[in-house]
DNA sequence: GCGCCTTTGAAGTGT
DNA sequence: ACACTTCAAAGGCGC
């Protein structure tokens, strides 16, 4: 059951013909679930794909995102149709916030430090994106002819890290006691964020360039290094992003973020407010401006 | 052993 | 509608 679910949403996700629209400026994504955790209205649960990419009703022109987003335009989605199996001319949400780098708590290397800027790759006009595969959607890995052997990155055990897999577990032992099952449960994490995603890729390399271990000195690099990207550049993670979202949601169709509330032991509220209210503390000790806004991104075309 | 740090984005909650 | 909060990943560090 759980296999033949896969198959279908990798199957769909792998195969289904990129829409016509694609190369199109990005456009807004209903939400994929409403406040009951249900998919919104007229989107047949199981296929939440199909009823995007034929709706014979396309969203909204991007303008109106633009204007209330300020400062971030909406990306422009890259013809992706001969990189993707699967492209729908549009992406997941834009960013709601706008945020500019503050100095950093960590002392960078100079090939690594502040105000460093990492220029998007470049690459000849026309040519495809380099293959990008993240582990996230490559369910097809695993055992030779079949592609559901490994479960989604997304099931965890619910004691913590992603280290044991579901299937792993299986190999114990059966006489555990109920309540130790119950608390093994595993867990569903969220799908991983366009960032996340850029993260998880361009981890390691920021690891060999700067020879940095602490993940928090790393993220603030890339941190930066995510705004230094071309809006093409980001687009593919926006992409990823949201095919993320949409198998998720095909895998686990009940599934809140919801679910994991609390499942965290978090730091004091005081504390937290401190780093989320624009009060957070920066390598000088003081406490910055929230997000002011950079230079605005050039426009790429006229919308 | 557990939580913090640090980043952005998605989604939930609260007003 | 908007602001705020939580959690996704990662691994060193401190308690």
């Amino acid at each position: 059951m759980y296999k033949e679910t896969v198959y279908s949403a990798f199957n769909l996700l792998m195969h289904y013909p990129p829409a016509s629209g694609a190369g199109q400026l990005p456009q807004p994504q209903p939400p994929l679930h409403n406040k009951a955790g249900q998919p919104p209205h007229g989107v047949p649960q199981l296929s939440p794909l199909y009823e995007h990419f034929s709706s014979p009703h396309p969203t909204p022109a991007p303008a109106d995102i633009s204007q209330k987003q300020g400062v971030h335009r909406p990306l422009q989605t890259p013809d992706l149709s001969g990189f993707y199996s699967l492209t729908s001319g549009s992406m997941g949400q834009l960013p709601h916030t706008v945020s500019w780098p503050s100095p950093p708590l960590y002392p960078l290397s100079p090939s690594c430090g502040y105000r460093q800027h990492f220029p998007a790759p470049t690459a000849a006009p026309g040519a495809p994106y380099p293959r990008f595969t993240h582990p996230s959607l490559m369910l097809g890995s695993g055992v030779p002819g079949h592609p559901a052997a490994i479960p989604h990155p997304a099931i965890v055990p619910s004691s913590g890290k992603q280290e044991l897999q579901p299937y792993d577990r299986s190999l114990k032992t059966q006489a555990e006691p109920k309540a130790e099952k119950e608390a093994k449960k595993p867990t569903i994490k969220k799908p991983l964020n366009a960032f996340m995603l850029y993260m998880k890729e361009m981890r390691a390399k920021v690891i060999a360039e700067c020879t940095l271990k602490e993940s928090a000195a790393i993220n603030q690099i890339l941190g930066r290094r995510w705004h230094a990207l071309s809006r093409e550049e980001q687009a593919k993670y926006y992409e990823l992003a949201r095919k993320e979202r949409q198998l998720h949601m095909q895998l686990y169709p009940g599934w809140s973020a919801r679910d994991n509330y609390g499942k965290k032991k978090r730091r004091s509220r005081e504390k937290h407010q401190e780093s989320t209210t624009g009060g957070k503390r920066n390598a000088f000790g003081t406490y910055p401006e929230k997000a002011a806004a950079p230079a605005p991104f050039l426009p790429m075309t006229v919308l």
